[in-house]
DNA sequence: CTGGCTCCCTGAATGC
DNA sequence: TGCATTCAGGGAGCCA
């Protein structure tokens, strides 16, 4: 399920090029396909698909979760929610590692290349806007913003009182963190899931962002994780230190970590050192 | 403001 | 073996 850090693993291939693949950069649309029309959010089909051919891709963005392309003339946003995943492949070709069943939409280039949005849930969601301030304009700060120093995400802790998983969850309070980040960021600071926020001291409080920069960064540096069937590359997963480790010892203290619910949500952390009151 | 719940989806895992 | 049920998860939206 594609966080922060792995849609931005996917913006920086994107950009960069990668295997054969080569940048998206400057890359003019000749036509595009819409195979399942439920992906497409806004506009209708018929407006989007005569509005594409001919434009270039400018720039490729991310905030929070969000992957958007500037275009000639417009904005191409992508949200892969649950099991969403962006291919750059020769049109001639299917890539071995994904169901082309799933393929929902996709835009072809003159050079031969071909941007698939894949996504076997038919959760996630594409935008074509001029503007992208109003879809983006309740979202929280991005968790690497400079301005988003200690003392001001102490402050944000403190005008609320909600149990600290899902707050970290909700992406009008911090943006681009799921549940592995949260679970691990949890994990790293030594706080319990349903801690309620205002209770933090300033200290627990620069404790929270600091893990969660930590997990992100390393999240981004091994390009991702990879679990379930859903995405590939990134190996994320074999650092985790609570996510999916339900009855493994914790790294740090040895105890089995334990998995509950937490504003229904699968929640993974260690008894001993995540304590609700510390 | 907060929590609880539903919906959207598919496929893997589990139960009988 | 085969069928039915349960579960996972991001985010919007509804209700209490």
């Amino acid at each position: 399920m594609p966080e922060l850090p792995e849609v931005e693993t996917i913006r920086q291939r994107l950009i960069k090029g990668f295997e054969q693949s080569p940048s998206i950069l400057n890359q003019r649309v000749r036509s595009c396909q819409l195979l399942w029309s439920g992906s497409l959010a806004t506009p209708n089909p018929q407006t989007f698909l005569s509005f594409m051919p001919g434009q270039e891709i400018l720039a490729v963005n991310r905030r929070a979760k969000f992957l958007y392309f500037s275009l000639s003339d417009a904005y191409l946003v992508v949200h892969l929610r649950m099991s969403g995943d962006l291919y750059l492949e020769k049109q001639t070709e299917t890539a071995p590692y994904r169901n082309p069943d799933h393929d929902r939409f996709w835009m072809d280039f003159d050079s031969g290349w071909r941007l698939v949005f894949n996504d076997m849930r038919k959760f996630g969601r594409v935008w074509l806007l001029n503007d992208t301030s109003k879809l983006f304009s309740k979202l929280g700060p991005e968790p690497f913003d400079e301005k988003l120093t200690a003392e001001v995400f102490y402050g944000m802790l403190r005008e609320r009182s909600r149990q600290l998983k899902p707050l970290l969850l909700d992406q009008h309070f911090i943006a681009g963190i799921g549940n592995i980040y949260s679970d691990e960021a949890l994990h790293k600071a030594g706080l319990h899931p349903t801690r309620v926020s205002s209770s933090l001291n300033g200290d627990e409080a620069k404790k929270l962002l600091d893990s969660i920069r930590f997990v992100l960064s390393k999240g981004i540096d091994q390009k991702g994780a990879s679990i379930d069937w859903v995405y590939r590359g990134g190996d994320f997963q074999n650092y985790f230190q609570v996510y999916q480790q339900e009855g493994n010892p914790c790294p740090r203290c040895g105890h089995p970590i334990e998995k509950i619910k937490v504003a229904q949500r699968g929640t993974h952390f260690c008894p001993v050192c995540q304590r609700r009151s510390s």
